[in-house]
DNA sequence: CGATGTCCATACGGGGCCGTATGGATGCGG
DNA sequence: CCGCATCCATACGGCCCCGTATGGACATCG
């Protein structure tokens, strides 16, 4: 059956796609060797054993999701504007071929029971909260009400990747733009 | 050692605990046993399989906590106060010795691999939308927004509900409410 | 007291997965 | 052609869990 050559690289890839399907349970050796139509043998040469995969999979998200939706907007002058910018980016559906939604929402659960990968995300957690904070601010909201709200809306976010994964027809994109609009129009003229 | 004797409830209720802690993949059979202290006999004995204990464990779930938060604000007149009280009532950390948050926040992980539970839950979501947005209309929205806003505020509650699972320093409460304080104070006069 | 029903402990076979060991295949420099 | 390195396939032992089979403990009742 040909018997294709894997790298690392596409271990990883179609880890990413387990994770995405049926959560960190879902990332097993031999079912994605099954998959890659190849053997353990493979991945062991490649990888020490399965947390060396996880690991290289949360350091290929942290690397490929993190900067994007952020730069993207940087640009854009208008803060209400660029507000609107950072949403949509975060709203796409699939990203290099991988669902954000899935994928944000099934780390999220691995992180629960794994206090490496928590503190990981946090991090990134952070970074993304703060984005939307200065953002906040240049619409007129003090620095307090910026960081509140900013976490008010990455909750919100979080909470439309779950409802993505389990009820997509409750999961309305329009919702979380009604809630985000109404923060950035209600701020207080400066 | 004692041996003590166990029903159907306390193997649910030991499954609930189990659930929060670990996941839904936390709930062995055996594992359970362990820490009850008895063994797989018994359970064998009191449920079919695996599947009937996760279904009954559904089933508690939907009776106990569905209704509580919803009724228990039913009372109060004013539509701002009545948000609250919802709100403080979805914040609590613990009910009947059960997290809610990270039980809720299981619950959601596992409803992504399991369609049959993803429907029992995507129900109850809808049930406790149509409350937030009743209230929202209420203090002075149209049906839309209502709906939208209220759905908006749902996607917060749940992702608040995971961060808390993995990162309890920022899952602050005071941005949830800072959110629905917004929402609210800005509802258009009518 | 014997019979019957309830409830539980233990042993067993089976499956899925992990990580290792080992040998084969292939390519490349000498 | 030979030696060596790279990469992969397969077999194996071990662990954990499932569900079943079987027998024992205990109470109740005729």
């Amino acid at each position: 059956m040909a018997a294709k050559r894997y790298g690392p690289h596409d271990w990883i890839v179609a880890a990413m796609a387990a994770l995405a399907e049926g959560g960190i349970e879902a990332v097993r050796i031999e079912k994605l060797a099954r998959r890659l139509n190849t053997s353990k043998g493979s991945f062991y040469w490649h990888f020490a054993d399965r947390p060396a995969l996880l690991t290289a999979v949360l350091d290929f998200w942290e690397a490929e999701g993190t900067s994007l939706v952020i730069s993207s907007a940087d640009t854009i002058e208008n803060p209400a504007e660029r507000m609107r910018a950072v949403v949509d980016a975060a709203l796409i559906a699939t990203e290099q071929g991988i669902d954000v939604a899935r994928t944000e929402s099934a780390l999220r659960a691995w992180a629960a029971e794994e206090p490496v990968v928590a503190q990981r995300i946090a991090r990134v957690d952070e970074r993304r909260i703060a984005y939307l904070a200065e953002i906040l601010e240049l619409t007129g909201y003090d620095s307090t009400s910026a960081k509140r709200l900013g976490t008010g809306i990455y909750f919100a976010l979080l909470g439309l990747y779950d409802v993505r994964r389990y009820a997509p027809p409750l999961a309305v994109d329009h919702a979380f733009h009604a809630l985000v609009k109404g923060i950035v129009t209600s701020a207080p003229q400066k």
